[in-house]
DNA sequence: TTCCTTTGTAAACGCTTGTTGACTTTGTGG
DNA sequence: CCACAAAGTCAACAAGCGTTTACAAAGGAA
């Protein structure tokens, strides 16, 4: 090994989603991305084969559900809520979530890449927290929910004037809660 | 006169809206908005001054909230989701809202617009439905769940069999109703 | 040391983009 | 009829993009 290429590799997937999560797909240049990461642009092609890829493997996303056992039937759903906050509030630039929902918009990967943590991670969430009834479609409801608080913070850029976090977690764990247990009609 | 401006300029206008509504601000290029138009594309710059004033002027969104004073108390957020519903259920390819949702992802103009739209058209019909106290905040709430429907709808691809109109009209329309009337923290 | 693979750079390529200025067509008022 | 302004076209521009190709530095093995 020389100059370690692995090293090398993960600075420019780190800088790739810093970027990305900044300034969506079509905006970020892998000349910016090289830059940021103080290597030549030529090193992406040479180590991913190009944007796209790069892309693909920088966004891999875990939703990382707290361990739900020890929380109350009836507070599950803010608890949910406070787990996002607690993510967000966290400076990680590098949010995959943000990533991917600022992507998504005009990038079909990063939309079905969406697609899949919603059936795979909160349809197993709700699962195993609501019973296997009609998981699609509770998943799906608190997906809009959850999605819409996402983009209204990091996409609309509304504040936290807007929505106070404690009232946020009050008001949409509710919602989330209703969510997972509610009757469907 | 003559060959009509007037009517060219909304032709533009028109296949503007429904390109920027497909594949947000990016990825639209005047080259294809002239296309579809069936004019040149030099033709943007003399009308409008370039792609930027396009898409203002393309962008100017009406959410249209319907009469509320014949709608029972408890049923008002029903109403106003199955307002939205039956607005993209129809075919309007270039809903305005979607063009916002899709392209405020990476347009600080467009991300501000939606501001202005919730500030005043949001806040408007909260205020005139629930009264003067705390109208932001609820305002904030409300949309949060509603761009979040219009998100998973039309940016995720979420389909009827995911959530199923009659589902969520009853569901989240339960949530806005809770985020109209409810104490909040 | 000498060789040779690995790691990185430099410069250019081909393409697409938004935009511009000069030109042509068209309808109409004098 | 005929000029003339309005409406539209055309071809080219400069800039930026992702990508490629050819070449230089680096370091371990022989």
């Amino acid at each position: 090994m020389a100059r370690d290429a692995q090293a090398t590799r993960e600075r420019l997937v780190a800088s790739a989603r810093k970027a990305f999560s900044e300034r969506g797909f079509e905006r970020t240049t892998v000349r910016e991305i090289a830059a940021e990461a103080g290597v030549n642009p030529a090193l992406i092609n040479r180590y991913f084969g190009g944007k796209e890829q790069l892309f693909a493997e920088a966004v891999s996303i875990d939703l990382a559900f707290p361990d739900l056992s020890g929380v109350a039937r009836d507070r599950i759903g803010h608890a949910l809520v406070e787990h996002f906050f607690r993510r967000w509030e966290g400076d990680a630039q590098d949010d995959l979530l943000r990533v991917l929902i600022r992507t998504a918009a005009t990038n079909e990967e990063a939309a079905s890449r969406i697609r899949g943590v919603l059936a795979e991670q909160v349809g197993m969430m709700v699962a195993r927290v609501a019973g296997p009834a009609r998981v699609c479609e509770r998943a799906s409801l608190i997906a809009t929910q959850i999605l819409g608080l996402a983009y209204a913070r990091y996409v609309i850029g509304l504040s936290d004037g807007d929505v106070a976090p404690e009232v946020a977690i009050a008001m949409i764990g509710g919602t989330v809660q209703r969510y997972l247990f509610d009757e469907l009609p």
